[in-house]
DNA sequence: TTAAGAACTTAGCATATGCATC
DNA sequence: GATGCATATGCTAAGTTCTTAA
């Protein structure tokens, strides 16, 4: 791939998160990786980039902070220091020179893109992307007259009764039955869609299922505190035993987290037990421990039929709490179950890891159904929190968890129509930013000019945003949470300049944090402007300061609003992530490879995404083994081959010498077997380069939320490659849009 | 206009499942 | 049928963006 979306593929590998509070962030070293000549491919860029060429302009750099911001955006505590850093900054830059550009606010879209002024689009807001999308077919507005809603609920009415009618005989043979009659797949992609913010006019479910109540400990299992064996109170016993499953887990040997767990545990214990526990060093859990891993030991040891009974008992529960009727169609809901008390695990450093995550009651809950659907019940002598019927949202329950105080919520499964649409929309507003991406590229590169400086910051950062794929990074409450960063909250601790590094200019190193304490690692050239610009930023400034301390994600994603409708940060993600793939495909595949070399190309061109996107896992802790046991294949496959390459060897002399039909068939034979060995032997290499190869790269993340699946569709059927090679069942069953609509000479 | 809250998407890890091999 | 492994699925945290309230 040529183009100037390079990327290093360094921070794959030393990428592990950083989640040892030890571990300080600006002490992670990274080691220098071996240049997988493979992985060089996988420079990420568009060839419709590369033109990003420097003009030798002089720079002028330091412009006068003429824009005079009150800066309100930014983090309030750190807003006394900025300022009176930004009033140096201006003393000293108010003595240079202006190079007099304003840059100009152009909002034009490509002829063949329908455009609307911002003020018309605000009132039409809800129907945007019907309107725009090329491919994303607006149909007309659904209003429903008395006799269609009176038909819908009718139909409402038809599937209700069905389903309890199904449910009868579907107990013993459930599985079965749903295997036997696949229920004809509803294309929700052919029909016309709600407008004005209307979700659905027509919502029915059973509620939450919630977490088993706690089953007090057998009486010989004990819990030791100072070496003596003490009885808790149940509620005491049940935040021991979260406790207790955890101790083999690194989590539980950290400060912050036996902290926060201790702290929890305490209120929770009665005066008696608080007076005598008060170092959790004395508590002793290992009997708890070992009777948790005797418990799951058990289970795993299970005869054949008690598995299936609780195989038959969990189908049950899906049939009945799995499901939801939304508009005239059995829809899958994704999380039914009510996540159960436990203790919080936060990823990286998270200061309230430890801490005790309550168990939720009906009392807590919010129930969202429509007003002329059966209610679901609370438990016997329960209630609700609320039933409400707010059809402008996607969610059926909802409530508010303790550790952040943020609110979960119940929705439907990625293959729902509600789910699918937008999903479908998102990948329609990619393709609109690939028309007008080469306008916004010229402009924010005359924007690194600007003598604003939020106007340069911006630029600078949107640059980041398209060319690295960061993420947008919106600012988060000091120690609510892990300290970690997206392109607006980057930090100038987080960059290093090198005018000159390793026979490159104006090399830019990242490191930092991004989501989930993934660590960010790369060394970038820019160009010229954008470095100077960077040193601009980072002039006076401590390390812990804002990089972009005029920007933020919603300034950004105002501006970006104004060159695209329905244009955001993240946008740039699903476009380049898509348009790698795209390219990456074309690239890579040959057509006289087979099917598996195909595969592999196409893993790669994936996996260019997910390096691009720095989708990272942990390295299998089975990994080595595997690999080796992979090894052994090959080679027991290696000497399978040379056997039978000699024994063709010499049935072809057999036949020399014997010149009738029962040799020259035996040479056949040996010969289609000699290549049946070596298709074998190569299917295994291509195993073996692919695993090797995703070590430490997640494929599922990109291939799930940022590939347009209508590149990979169209793909397969240009190449002849079942979509089942590429997608697994859920995967299809989310995708069945495209499945169903693209065809193999889909561009996207 | 801005901050807070709500809604929804994206994320990696843990566990369950199911298939291949012995 | 048991075992081991790879893959699929479930879970829920952590982001982004949209919406509402002050």
């Amino acid at each position: 791939m040529s183009g100037d979306h390079s990327h290093n593929e360094d921070q794959i590998d030393c990428g592990s998160r950083v989640n040892d509070s030890h571990k300080h962030k600006d002490k992670y070293k990274h080691k220098e990786h071996k240049k997988d000549k493979e992985r060089e491919k996988y420079k990420h860029g568009n060839s419709d980039y590369k033109d990003f060429s420097n003009k030798k302009h002089k720079d002028k750099e330091k412009m006068k902070h003429k824009d005079g911001s009150t800066d309100k955006f930014k983090d309030k505590h750190k807003e006394k220091r900025k300022d009176e850093k930004i009033k140096s900054l201006d003393g000293k830059v108010k003595k240079e020179k202006e190079n007099g550009f304003a840059s100009p606010h152009v909002k034009s879209e490509p002829e063949d893109d329908l455009y609307h002024s911002p003020k018309f689009e605000k009132s039409l807001k809800r129907e945007r992307d019907d309107d725009y999308d090329s491919e994303f077919k607006p149909k007309k507005i659904k209003t429903e007259n008395d006799k269609k809603a009176k038909k819908r609920k009718q139909e409402n009415e038809d599937i209700k009764s069905k389903k309890t009618k199904s449910k009868k005989g579907e107990v013993a043979d459930g599985k079965k039955k749903a295997k036997q009659e696949p229920e004809e797949k509803w294309k929700w992609w052919e029909e016309e869609r709600y407008t004005d913010g209307v979700k659905w006019k027509f919502l029915e479910h059973k509620g939450p299922v919630f977490a088993p109540p706690y089953e007090p400990l057998p009486s010989h299992v004990k819990f030791y505190y100072d070496g003596k064996a003490m009885k808790l109170s149940p509620e005491a016993e049940e935040v021991a035993t979260f406790f207790a499953k955890m101790l083999d887990h690194e989590y539980t040997t950290k400060d912050i987290f036996r902290k926060n767990f201790f702290k929890d545990w305490r209120k929770e214990m009665t005066s008696e037990e608080k007076t005598k526990i008060t170092d959790l060093k004395k508590c002793n859990f290992t009997e708890m421990s070992e009777y948790f891993k005797a418990q799951s030991e058990a289970r795993k040891a299970m005869t054949k039929e008690e598995k299936q009974k609780i195989k038959e008992q969990n189908e049950r529960t899906l049939q009945e709490y799995g499901f939801c009727i939304m508009d005239n169609h059995k829809e899958r809901i994704a999380n039914f179950r009510i996540e159960p008390p436990g203790l919080f695990r936060g990823r990286g450093d998270h200061p309230k890891m430890g801490m005790l995550k309550r168990r939720i009651r009906p009392e807590d809950i919010i129930i969202n159904c429509s007003k002329d659907s059966k209610y679901p019940e609370p438990p016997p002598g329960r209630k609700w929190k609320e039933v409400r019927h707010d059809n402008k949202v996607t969610w059926l329950v909802s409530w508010t968890e303790n550790i952040q105080g943020s609110i979960k919520y119940i929705m439907l499964n990625p293959s729902s129509r509600i789910k699918g649409e937008k999903d479908w929309q998102k990948y329609e507003t990619a393709r609109r930013l690939k028309k007008c991406v080469d306008r916004i590229r010229a402009q924010y590169r005359e924007d690194w000019k600007s003598k604003e400086m939020r106007i340069r910051q911006r630029a600078v950062a949107l640059y980041f945003i398209d060319k690295l794929a960061l993420r947008a990074g919106n600012e988060k409450e000091e120690g609510e949470t892990a300290d970690t960063v997206g392109c607006c909250s980057l930090r100038v601790e987080h960059i290093k300049l090198y005018p000159e590094s390793e026979g490159q200019e104006y090399v830019v190193e990242f490191d930092f944090l991004g989501k989930d304490s993934i660590r960010y690692y790369n060394r970038v050239p820019v160009e010229k402007r954008v470095f100077k610009n960077l040193q601009l930023f980072m002039e006076n400034k401590e390390p812990d300061d804002d990089l972009f301390d005029r920007l933020n994600t919603s300034i950004l994603n105002k501006h970006l609003q104004e060159l695209m409708d329905g244009l955001t940060a993240k946008v740039f993600r699903t476009y380049n992530a898509s348009i790698t793939l795209q390219q990456q495909l074309k690239e890579l595949t040959t057509a006289d490879e087979n099917i598996p070399a195909k595969i592999l190309s196409y893993n790669r061109a994936n996996r260019a995404v997910a390096i691009l996107c720095n989708h990272q896992r942990a390295p299998p802790k089975t990994f080595e083994k595997s690999m080796q046991n992979l090894q052994t294949k090959i080679d027991a496959k290696k000497d399978q081959l040379s056997e039978a390459k000699r024994e063709l060897k010499s049935a072809k002399a057999d036949a020399k010498v014997h010149r009738d039909e029962k040799s020259r068939k035996a040479v056949e034979s040996k010969r289609k077997a000699v290549q049946r060995i070596e298709e074998q032997l190569m299917k295994l290499e291509v195993q073996a380069t692919d695993r090797e190869e995703n070590k430490q790269i997640a494929l599922g993340t990109s291939k799930l939320n940022y590939l347009d699946p209508r590149i990979s569709v169209a793909w397969c059927k240009k190449w002849g490659i079942p979509v089942e090679k590429i997608y697994n069942k859920t995967q299809r069953e989310k995708f069945a849009w495209a499945i169903d609509m693209a065809d193999e000479d889909y561009e996207f």
